[in-house]
DNA sequence: ATTGAGCGA
């Protein structure tokens, strides 16, 4: 299950980030959002976790907690694009 | 408001 979690302290990364979701159960990869420019955090980030239940469980605890001192909003994540940006072509 | 980046054949 993929996991969106926003509103991180700039000082959050994804070590931080996995840290906090591991709590509740296996994480699969966690990566807070850097802009590649600046290097500094977007705010928000993902983590996927393989077994949905406790995936589920992270969410409702994680979400409206604080990380870092920040409040942040834990929730499913949402498909990046729906319709294919490029078709697979052999 | 709060939805990414990377990349092989």
């Amino acid at each position: 299950m993929n996991i969106f979690a926003a509103k991180l302290n700039y000082d959050t990364t994804d070590e931080t980030l996995q840290a906090a979701f591991e709590e509740f159960g296996e994480v699969d990869s966690a990566k807070v959002i850097m802009d590649k420019f600046t290097g500094r955090s977007k705010g928000f980030g993902f983590v996927e976790m393989s077994n949905d239940a406790e995936a589920r469980n992270a969410i409702n605890a994680l979400n409206d907690s604080e990380l870092d001192g920040r409040t942040i909003v834990v929730k499913v994540a949402e498909p990046k694009g729906d319709r294919p940006q490029r078709r697979e072509r052999y």
